[in-house]
DNA sequence: GTCGGTGCAAATCCTTTGCACCCTC
DNA sequence: GAGGGTGCAAAGGATTTGCACCGAC
């Protein structure tokens, strides 16, 4: 644990410690820090808010997890390390699918590439209804 | 003015139409609420900052207007009726570039399908460094 | 011992809401 | 004249910051 960080150019402080323990623990995408926070003080680990803020600001510098934005919602981080990945986001029930396809990343670079452009990365969320959603809303509406 | 306001079904107010007039008008995508906000009070057209807030999500709602949200940026909004498209951001100046590739959009549908989803909307946008910007980075790093 | 890390509380930023008044239909 | 629209000010929520203290190196 402490090597992780150290190796990530990070100093070890316990609160870091108990904090990329958890994050491995639940190994959950998309955690708030709303959602770290309540997680680690459930356990009895006690740690700041804003400690929270700042510590993930600094993995995410360090590159130990990424960070996104859907929407209008909070920010949420993951650990990184995961495959490339981008979402599909249920708008009824916000349920959040996972997947890649390396012919649309092929794409992407090529658009970049026309206009000069180099990649860094990306973000590519896709929102709509799913499956299950779909069908009640058919049953509501459709009588 | 007024008929494009009645069409979407909305109430035609003054503000409506010097809002929805100033968007004409500046023709520029990816406004922020403060960027509206300070052109129409620039112009002497007096506006209270939370009616365009009010006016913006309603000009959402009848599908006038689109809301972007990118990284952890503002929300802005632009006329909706252009084209689809994706963007491509600088990281270093902020440079805001829109690209449309069907085929994109067409293994979106799939990936979404596969998953059993209907798409509603979606959002990609690409983060890199443009030209400009690439050969101002390698200069100064690169010696 | 120094310097960065932490906790608390207060501040900040964007956005939303409550309420009295005004205007459109 | 009724009901939604507007302005002001105040509330709200997420995130950041100031400052004194603590811990790691």
């Amino acid at each position: 644990m402490q090597a992780v960080l150290k190796d990530s150019g990070l100093k070890v402080t316990t609160q870091r410690c108990k904090l990329l323990e958890f994050l491995i623990q639940v190994d959950e995408q998309h955690l708030t820090v709303e959602n770290i926070y309540q997680g680690l003080n459930a356990q009895g680990k006690s740690i700041g808010l804003n400690t929270v803020y700042r510590i993930m600001a600094h993995f995410e510098q360090a590159g130990l997890v990424v960070r996104r934005q859907f929407e209008s919602e909070n920010a949420v981080y993951e650990l990184s390390g995961k495959p490339r990945h981008d979402h599909l986001i249920c708008l009824t029930c916000g349920k959040l699918i996972e997947f890649a396809d390396p012919l649309i990343d092929l794409r992407l670079w090529l658009a970049a590439e026309r206009y000069g452009m180099s990649v860094d990365h990306h973000s590519l969320n896709i929102y709509g209804h799913c499956f299950d959603c779909k069908k009640k809303l058919e049953s509501k509406s459709g009588r």
